[in-house]
DNA sequence: TTGCTATATATAAATCTATTCATATAGTAC
DNA sequence: GTACTATATGAATAGATTTATATATAGCAA
C-alpha cells in the first residue's frame, strides 16, 4: 500500500474506468440528475447503479444533494470534461490508426 | 459484453489505472527506454513489469522495438500526456478541495 | 400508526486482476 | 554445439470488482 501520487491517480482513473460509470458521467454533463432519471438510462439494477454512483462519489468525481425522497447527482467539477475528452480523443486516434494498419 | 464506445473507453482507462503503469508512462515521457532501464526504477519483479508493459501495449498506449536482446518501449502517441495531465490536474483540484474542507 | 416510493446496503457468487515463482524463448558470444 | 543475458509466458494463488437478490432506511401521505 505505497500511497504515493501514482496510487491516488490510479484510484481516480479506476473510478472512471467502467462503462457504466463513464455513461453516468456523460449523462451528468447535461446537468444534475435524480437517480430516478439515471437508472432508466442504464440497462441495470437500481442497486447496481447506486453502487456505481457511490464509487464516483467516494473518488470525489460527483456530488449529490437530497430533495425529499430523491437524490440528485452532479459532476463535482466541470474539468472532468477535459479528462473525458482527452481520453475520447486518444481512443479516436488509436481507432483510426488501427483501421489504417488493417487496410 | 456490450462493446460500445464506453466499453472501449473504459478498457483504455483501465490500462492507465494502475500505479505501476502510470509510473512507466511517466518514465517514458523522457523518451524510449529499454526494459532493462525500466525494471530497476520499479520495486518489482521483472516478470511483473513485463506484464504491465504488455497491458499498455495491448491497449495501444505504448509501442516497442527490439534491438538485439533488448526491447525498447516508447509512448505510442504524445497526446497521452494530455490525458495524464488532465487527470493530474483533477487530482490536485480534489486534493486542495479536501484540504480546505478539513481545515 | 400503515403503506408507498426512492435510494442505499448486506451478502454471496462469479469474474477479473495482480503477483510470484518457475520456465521458456530469443539473441549474442564463444 | 554450450553458456549467458534480456524479456516473455504458464500456472497457481490471493485479492479486488461486479453483479444479483434480498433487505434496510428515509421521507412522504393518509
Amino acid at each position: 500500500m505505497a500511497e504515493n501520487r501514482y496510487h491516488y491517480q490510479a484510484e481516480m482513473l479506476k473510478a472512471l474506468a467502467h462503462p457504466t460509470r463513464l455513461q453516468i458521467l456523460e449523462l451528468l454533463k447535461g446537468g444534475e440528475l435524480c437517480v430516478c432519471k439515471i437508472v432508466p438510462e442504464l440497462q441495470m439494477e437500481q442497486s447496481n447503479v447506486s453502487r456505481h454512483l457511490n464509487i464516483l462519489k467516494k473518488e470525489g468525481l460527483v456530488s449529490s444533494r437530497k430533495e425529499g425522497l430523491k437524490v440528485f447527482y452532479r459532476l463535482a467539477d466541470l474539468r472532468i470534461h477535459d479528462l473525458l475528452e482527452a481520453s475520447s480523443e486518444l481512443l479516436k486516434i488509436f481507432w483510426e490508426r488501427r483501421q489504417k494498419t488493417l487496410v
